[in-house]
DNA sequence: ATCTCCCGCCAATTT
DNA sequence: AAATTGGCGGGAGAT
């Protein structure tokens, strides 16, 4: 990428280069390229306030997206949202290259199976399959399962034509076995645990299926774009529990029964510095509110920002988060909305806009 | 009771 | 051996 030649030979090979390519602001680039973007586990653990365990399941499933990449032992970059169409793309090329197929999943969890040649053959990997020299050390990944489950959680969205899944559904489907409830309820776990992620993105969307009250899943893609192509709406969705951006920091917060969600933010307001004012506990409750007249789709809740306050029904809420962040200020009904939000854009901050400080010597 | 899914033990992999 | 990674499933909160 860089050389350096002029460094060796002092000044006499100014020949080979355009005072363009000196700009400071070229070099800012590539500084920020280089840095910025950079990822550290432990950093982002203490930050979040989590454990790291938990650091690698977001990494993981935002990984088998391409939001970010490994780039080594404890670090990785950040490649962003954009990255996700052309995973999408990508992905769902593989899944058409396998029979990857899924025939609904209302009552019926049929997995499409009828002993064609390659179904199962991707959910275990084989051991020795080294066929000539196929693939040496590249990513012969260990059975990245999360990683996996979740480009294959993704592709049966992609491929399959009914519009609504069901974790149970998907968990047979990318299970071989159906009758092994262990399994099932294992995969399910994960599945769960990918479903939230994705919905925080926005990638998919919960609902429920018609009659059968069983909760179920929409996919919503990446790019919707609003009339005329304006990209607005950020919603800070997730109305009561688990309001993402809403626990940095939850450090030492165990689950405990004594803990009240009311203790929770109290508690949390304290050990953060950061505020959460103290009537957003109201306002989750006006949120829930509101979440249960938004029938089924997605329910936008005070955070709905003025902009598309009176949007139409089916205008899907945007992510374009990056550029929203820089960007675009919204412009909340009251204070306490304003406040949660900068909570939450330094929170999300925090998770990609860390300079490269203090690293592990080498 | 059923649905969610957090937590962290500890095995597999890397360093 | 020590440090990283990350399966896995118990069981505590939500509904």
């Amino acid at each position: 990428m860089s050389s350096f030649a002029s460094q060796e030979s002092e000044s006499n090979s100014r020949t080979l280069y355009c005072r363009k390519e000196k700009s400071l602001g070229l070099l800012c680039s590539n500084f920020l390229a280089l840095y910025v973007q950079t990822i550290g586990l432990d950093d982002a653990a203490s930050k979040l306030g989590v454990e790291r365990r938990r650091i690698y399941d977001v990494v993981n499933i935002l990984e088998s997206i391409g939001v970010v990449a490994r780039k080594g032992k404890n670090q990785y970059l950040w490649k962003g949202f954009g990255e996700i169409p052309k995973a999408l793309e990508k992905l769902k090329e593989e899944a058409l290259k396998q029979n990857f197929c899924f025939s609904d999943c209302s009552k019926s969890l049929r997995v499409l199976d009828e002993n064609e040649s390659a179904d199962s053959s991707y959910v275990k990997n084989e051991g020795q399959d080294n066929l000539s020299d196929s693939s040496k050390r590249t990513d012969t990944k260990r059975e990245k399962s999360l990683w996996l489950i979740t480009q294959n959680f993704v592709k049966l969205f992609l491929c399959s034509d009914a519009e609504l899944i069901t974790l149970d559904s998907a968990a047979i489907a990318l299970l071989g076995d159906v009758h092994n409830s262990t399994a099932v309820r294992t995969k399910v776990r994960r599945l769960y645990d990918i479903a939230n992620v994705f919905s925080s993105m926005n990638l998919i969307e919960k609902t429920h299926h018609p009659e059968s009250r069983k909760p179920a899943f929409r996919w919503l893609g990446w790019g919707a774009k609003l009339h005329n192509g304006s990209t607005t709406a950020l919603e800070l969705n997730e109305s009561k529990k688990r309001t993402f951006g809403t626990e940095i920091t939850n450090q030492n917060l165990k689950r405990t029964k004594a803990n009240s969600s009311i203790h929770r933010k109290l508690n949390q307001k304290e050990n953060t510095g950061m505020h959460i004012k103290l009537d957003s506990v109201e306002h989750d409750h006006k949120m829930q509110q509101h979440s249960k007249q938004c029938s089924k789709g997605f329910a936008f809740g005070p955070f709905t920002p003025a902009a598309i306050s009176s949007g139409n029904r089916n205008v899907r809420p945007i992510r374009d988060w990056e550029s929203l962040a820089s960007i675009y200020k919204p412009q909340y009904l009251n204070q306490a909305l304003s406040d949660l939000f900068a909570h939450y854009m330094e929170a999300w901050n925090s998770w990609y806009a860390e300079v490269a400080r203090k690293e592990e010597i080498h």
